[in-house]
RNA sequence: CGGUGUGUAGCGCAGCCUGGUAGCGCAUCGUCAUGGGGUGGCGAGGGUCGGAGGUUCGAAUCCUCUCACACCGACCA
């Protein structure tokens, strides 16, 4: 491609709505344009890019026996009522009317679509297993989009579904998955980790979910210190702390604490450390609970773990807090002075709370505190449960080290989803002994989009983009000096340009007219992130040499024309 | 959804407080020079000042409403 020939959008300053550097660099090497929040053009250049990261998922898809399908972007609303999620999935689902007022969604992900079509196509086990992908457009009415294409409403995913008979063969394409996500990102050039984690809203068995590391991201992974061991926050089992709880040393005392509403305040005002400290937080309970609330307990310096709490048999799901005035109605005391003591309701303690002796919390009266609480001395210890997310510093749950948190983009993501939408949808086939049974499914996605920002995201430097050679939009920019000019330079340009065509690169033959000097040029390439530059000169022809650059170098270098093709045969594996 | 803030040329911004014919830099177009790191000169084009309404002789500027966008927050008692 001749510059000529191709739309360089490029500008100098960043736009002033652009908060992280991928979403920076995307617009100021004109790789995307925003049309409305959260809906982008992807313009010449980045679409190269989007292109080679869908051909490499593609490829690896292919390897791993999957089957590519296109499933429409639009899906009728009764599949979504038969799965029960027309329900559930909230005001991120896009629904939409028909001219005949029928409804309709437009599709965030295709159990539904993917179900119906196999329970439809496929009916015995000789069949199966059967794994289906597309790479296709998606739409997810998000609450808050950002960062550019990273959080976007509308993106691009590969997502894939497995159909199975037997959790065994679910386990064997889950496995297969697993390693074909290796190997795209691998060849995506990014760093990146699987990590275990949480169902969330598509729901199942269990799941791991893909990251890049990088300060910018979205989730907390914690990290063991000393085994390869890797979980999303949301998943992490905070582990009891070692040891007996430590024996009371003090009477329990009431405090007035008229100013101390929050945790910040008791610990500022009254010299409590954080550690002794508790906060309850009230919630509603399940249907099969007793009581219409419950307290759950964790330390003032831990947050509750929603995704836990959840899970508990006496906790309502999704959790819902209770209001200021049901707490008053319930309590007689408002939030800020709420303690187990004396406690009306059900309570579930965090396994660190239930370790701490000595600890502080509300009095259930305005303006008080306890001090000096013990468990088995001021009160039963009820129910315990892991409640809280993972810290810095704590046990990792696999035994070995301590957790180190760090922050990811998560760019895929597998999960067992086992019979949830095969039962809801009734996607049966009939097994060896001519017996019915419902399959079993996985499903696999990658966010395509969303993948470049990543690699951006870990690749760039002061100058701009640093394209790993496998997604570069063009392998090698070629920069001639004075080529409108030197007879030699256009001539020696546009064989090389032919020639490195043939042997397989994208090739940006930077080609404008003398209006735009060499620095333009340089910069321009610099920032679009092309990985390989050739500088062809008046000065270096009489010498027999070209100048190679790769973006990474410090220093460019002047090489033999003849050895070019064989130095970049060796940088650049196609 | 709540809070905060911003909308003036393609991009980045000034002007608004204190109303009086809309500016700067970059980019774009023409032209001459220059030819190895965002080059220099001369010239040119481009804006219903987000939208609607109001006050006023007169509104980018003051008032009201509205739309869009961004950031922060949305358990943390």
């Amino acid at each position: 491609m001749r510059t000529s020939q191709f739309l360089i959008s490029t500008v100098k300053e960043t736009p002033s709505d652009a908060e992280v550097i991928s979403h920076q660099l995307m617009l100021r090497a004109g790789l995307i344009r925003k049309v409305a929040s959260g809906l982008y053009n992807w313009l010449p250049l980045g679409l190269r890019t989007l292109r080679k990261v869908e051909r490499i998922v593609r490829e690896e898809m292919d390897n791993s026996g999957a089957m590519e399908v296109l499933m429409p972007a639009i899906q009728p609303a009764e599949l979504w009522e038969e799965s029960g999620r027309w329900e559930l999935y909230g005001p991120e689902l896009l629904r939409v009317n028909d001219r005949h007022n029928r409804e309709f969604c437009v599709g965030p992900t295709h159990e539904e679509v993917i179900t119906d079509l196999i329970r439809r196509e496929i009916k015995s086990y000789k069949q199966l297993p059967a794994n289906f992908y597309q790479i296709q457009t998606k739409f997810r009415d998000e609450i808050r989009p950002r960062f550019g294409v990273m959080r976007s409403r509308e993106f691009i995913m590969k997502d894939a579904y497995s159909f199975h008979v037997g959790e065994e063969s679910l386990q064997e394409t889950y496995d297969v998955m697993h390693q074909t996500y290796t190997n795209i990102f691998n060849r995506l050039g990014l760093d990146f980790r699987p990590v275990l984690a949480d169902t969330g809203s598509i729901g199942g068995a269990s799941s791991h979910e893909f990251h890049v590391l990088a300060e910018s991201g979205e989730d907390d992974i914690a990290f063991s210190n000393s085994s390869d061991y890797a979980a999303n926050v949301e998943l992490a089992e905070a582990l009891a702390p070692a040891g007996e709880r430590a024996p009371a040393t003090v009477e329990m005392t009431t405090v007035d604490t008229p100013n101390a509403k929050t945790i910040d305040e008791l610990v500022e005002q009254f010299d409590q450390p954080i550690e002794k400290t508790v906060k309850t937080l009230i919630v509603k309970a399940s249907e099969e609970c007793a009581a219409e609330f419950i307290a759950l307990l964790v330390r003032g310096d831990h947050e509750l773990n929603e995704i836990k709490a959840e899970k508990l048999t006496d906790v309502a799901s999704p959790i819902e807090f209770a209001t200021e005035e049901e707490i008053r109605n319930l309590i007689g005391a408002g939030p800020g002075s709420l303690g187990p003591v004396g406690l009306t309701i059900p309570c579930i303690v965090d396994r660190t709370v239930a370790k701490t002796s000595d600890f502080s919390a509300g009095a259930n009266i305005d303006g008080k505190h306890l001090f000096g609480i013990n468990w088995g001395r001021d009160l039963e210890l009820p129910e315990v449960a892991d409640l809280r997310n993972v810290v810095e510093g704590d046990p990792s749950p696999c035994g070995e080290g301590t957790l180190v948190i760090k922050r990811g983009i998560e760019v895929g993501h597998i999960f067992q989803l086992g019979t949830k939408y095969s039962e809801a949808l009734k996607a049966e086939v009939l097994d060896q002994n001519g017996k019915t049974v419902t399959m079993n499914m996985g499903c696999y996605g990658i966010g395509v989009t969303r993948v470049i920002a990543a690699a951006i995201e870990q690749n760039n430097d002061d100058n701009g983009i640093i394209w790993p050679d496998a997604i570069a939009p063009f392998h090698i920019a070629i920069v001639p000096m004075q080529y409108d000019k030197s007879e030699a330079v256009k001539e020696l340009t546009d064989k090389l340009y032919q020639e490195l065509r043939q042997a397989g690169y994208d090739v940006l033959l930077d080609d404008r007219d003398k209006k735009t000097s060499p620095g333009v040029k340089f910069a321009d390439m610099e920032l679009m992130g092309i990985p390989h530059r050739v500088v062809i000169s008046p000065r270096g022809i009489e010498a027999g040499t070209l100048e190679y650059k790769g973006r990474r170098d410090e220093e460019k270098r002047d090489i033999n024309v003849d050895d070019l093709l064989p130095l970049l045969a060796e940088k650049i594996s196609l």
